[in-house]
DNA sequence: CAGTGGTCTAGACCACCAA
DNA sequence: TGGTGGTCTAGACCACTGA
């Protein structure tokens, strides 16, 4: 573990259980850097992950204050999958897998999720069950040069679990988009979607490699009730 | 202009310029640190930036890979107000201020905003015109002991602009929330709907100063297929 | 004013990558 | 293996906040 991970991990849970407290200043920088045996630029390091956490809120020659960190439920941002959403809620959930199919990329599909013209991916349609409805369907494409041998199985577990893991793919970054469509016939037949559900939340991402290639595209659509997504916004001084 | 930002500014526009281009390597960092004749940890300082910014992707080993920014349209993330958007984008749009009063918080709103009980409050609702159509619906509330005076000529204007530049408020990150909604009376009323229109996208931010004050909360009501939101979202490796 | 966080330097060693 | 980015140090000066 790293000295910064371990200084951030340390600072996390003195947060959590409450000994720094909401609006507390926790001790300054050359403080830390001392209890820590540390350099400041180190302590610098965590208290700027903090920060991006959203657990505090550091002020030039004042310090740092701890942010109520009740409200941080939910984040659907920071690339984070189904699987890892349930487990850390314990929602009652379901996934199945509707298709487990392979696809060669054609010009329309290669616009959409990047591939290279002609080249094997996997097509995998799911979806998951909250509660015993199904309110998402997930349509997954990934490239089959670097998703191994795929399985149904795996499919139905955690995708993302298996690639960092198990093939210890580097996953990097996603660009993401949020729009509302229009329900489609498929939305129809797969999700319990009431009659006059016109609209669905569709979230698309283009998901990239360390090295910058486009390895998956994703389009989750989902029932327009049970969408909720939060993020803590910085103001970009630059 | 500090230094980091100068690197940043410089590299940026051989980005954007296509000096460097999509997927090319940038030179190293200790290549960088020679021709902006500074330490390898202030070019590091810029590099994060841009990193975060979207701008390029950093491999440990290897390089920096420019991404391509084609695909960096319209991020609503990062608390970017309307006002902002509107110019960068050059849409066609006008700016209509339906309320603008005075309010004491009840327990009610104290709840909603945040605010102290019985502090003072401005309640602004604004309509936004994009291409002759009213398709949003701002509903703001600021503290008076902040916002000094305010007036319905700056809520027509930017009222971002004239806390941060004029008063030189320090506003520093907000909690959002992006949720859809059944579309209300006052929607119908207000927006230039169709009459098939049964949700309304609604984005609810709680807006922070630098001191950890709660002093702005604005919903934000979006016609349906108006609304689109895009993000770069980086996987969390802790 | 003393103390805080923000910027910057010049070094060091390590972990990773491609050839 | 040589070059890359990732971590870390020990110091320096500056800009900002509060009393």
């Amino acid at each position: 573990m790293k000295k910064y991970e371990i200084i951030v991990t340390d600072l996390e849970q003195k947060i959590f259980k409450d000994i720094y407290k909401e609006n507390d200043l926790l001790p300054s920088e050359n403080e830390l850097a001392k209890q820590y045996a540390s350099s400041r630029a180190t302590v610098r390091q965590a208290l700027k992950i903090l920060e991006e956490n959203g657990l505090i809120q550091r002020r030039h020659g004042y310090g740092s204050i701890v942010i109520s960190h009740e409200k941080l439920l939910f984040p659907i941002s920071g690339l984070t999958s189904f699987k890892e959403l349930q487990t850390s809620l314990g929602f009652q959930s379901k996934t199945e897998v509707t298709i487990f199919g392979e696809i060669t990329i054609n010009q329309e599909l290669s616009a959409l999720t990047g591939f290279p013209l002609n080249s094997e991916a996997y097509h995998i349609l799911r979806r998951r069950q909250i509660d015993g409805k199904f309110t998402v369907l997930d349509r997954d494409f990934l490239r089959k040069d670097f998703a191994g041998n795929l399985t149904k199985e795996i499919a139905q577990d955690s995708i993302y679990a298996y690639l960092e893991n198990t093939l210890n793919l580097d996953i990097a970054y996603a660009q993401k988009e949020i729009t509302i469509d229009f329900v489609s016939e498929e939305d129809l037949e797969l999700l319990d979607l009431t009659p006059q559900d016109r609209h669905i939340v569709s979230v698309k991402s283009h998901v990239y490699l360390a090295d910058n290639t486009p390895f998956q595209y994703t389009e989750s659509r989902h029932q327009v009730d049970k969408f909720r997504f939060t993020e803590i916004a910085r103001r970009q001084k630059r």
